[in-house]
DNA sequence: GTCTATATGAAGATAGAC
DNA sequence: GTCTATCTTCATATAGAC
């Protein structure tokens, strides 16, 4: 049905511009007015789609979401080895440097902010670290049968978050490729 | 001057509440009346002291600073030497696990959240971590002359901030003792 | 499905009596 | 130095004409 088509449109115009916004101001800067002016659907309008604002986040996890599975699916099938794979994952940072030094991890800013009285959306906040957590996982388990790879997963997890945060506080690329480059030769260490 | 005392109590008990209300909501969630109710003085009265929330921060970003000072020249009078001042350091998220696990790193959390929209008070508030960061510097130096001293401070500051926003996100103490020993184990690896 | 007008509340901030 | 009343702005959200 078109009129179906236009509505699914319209919504997912409102969600891609409120992944932008959500992550260059943070939620709760972050308006329905500011919504409607990135997306170009009138103010009064959007809360035909979204009751809440709450909604419109649920939205947006929910389409981080599908974007990060589609990414993870790829990586499965281009890169062979867990190694390998690990070490795409220690390049997002600095893919994506410019962004990190201005606004930090998408995923960990926004739940530094909801975690102290927003418990309940830093709980779906979270679920886009926790797909990436299990994949993580999954590759250690696949690189070194017999260890502890939850620990290793949790300290790798430590030190992506730690570099893009100080790098974010600083406004220093030389710290991401500084500790990318030590975490690779970690990674490798290990795999030896 | 009696009248001169009073100002001064009633300042610092503004900003003592302000502290802690800052770290439990955040600067953008806490609001005037917040303040006024954990200070116990009256809304329309904090702005005698403080005209705009903005100096209220400020207020704050200083008194921390204070006692961060203090705190670090009783360290370097009573730990002898710099791997233990290391050490000493890597005990705080230990001690305050409980909030950590809460609220996350106070001066972490803050920078992450202003960082977005407000640079200018972002700026202010990584005053702090700044001092922290000179007299890591100085521990390495002390304690292996020849290092790149920068470097180790930054990977140091990377697993610190790193393990509190994990633990932070999980709710999880387990990762708080886990990474501290193993930030312990780099930092005597380092030493011998 | 679109858009305007508006209800409602809370925020930061100010004026001025006491 | 204290406290109340109030201004202004902007937020979320709703009602209802089109």
């Amino acid at each position: 049905m078109a009129a179906r088509d236009k509505t699914d449109q319209t919504r997912q115009k409102i969600i891609q511009a409120t992944d932008d916004l959500l992550y260059h101001k943070g939620f709760n800067l972050m308006s329905f007015s500011d919504i409607a002016e990135a997306s170009d659907v009138p103010r009064g309008n959007i809360y035909y789609y979204f009751k809440t604002k709450d909604e419109v986040l649920t939205a947006v996890i929910q389409y981080r979401i599908s974007q990060m599975k589609n990414m993870l699916d790829e990586w499965n099938k281009t890169i062979p080895g867990p190694l390998e794979r690990l070490k795409r994952y220690t390049r997002i940072p600095l893919n994506e440097m410019h962004d990190v030094i201005q606004y930090g991890c998408p995923i960990g800013t926004l739940n530094s902010e909801l975690g102290k009285v927003q418990r309940e959306l830093q709980i779906e906040s979270k679920q886009p670290l926790t797909i990436f957590k299990r994949w993580i996982k999954k590759q250690f388990n696949e690189l070194i049968p017999n260890a502890d790879a939850e620990s290793l997963t949790t300290h790798f997890l430590v030190r992506t978050q730690g570099l893009a945060m100080i790098a974010y506080i600083y406004k220093d690329e030389k710290i991401i490729q500084n500790e990318v480059k030590a975490l690779n030769q970690w990674l490798d260490q290990l795999a030896s």
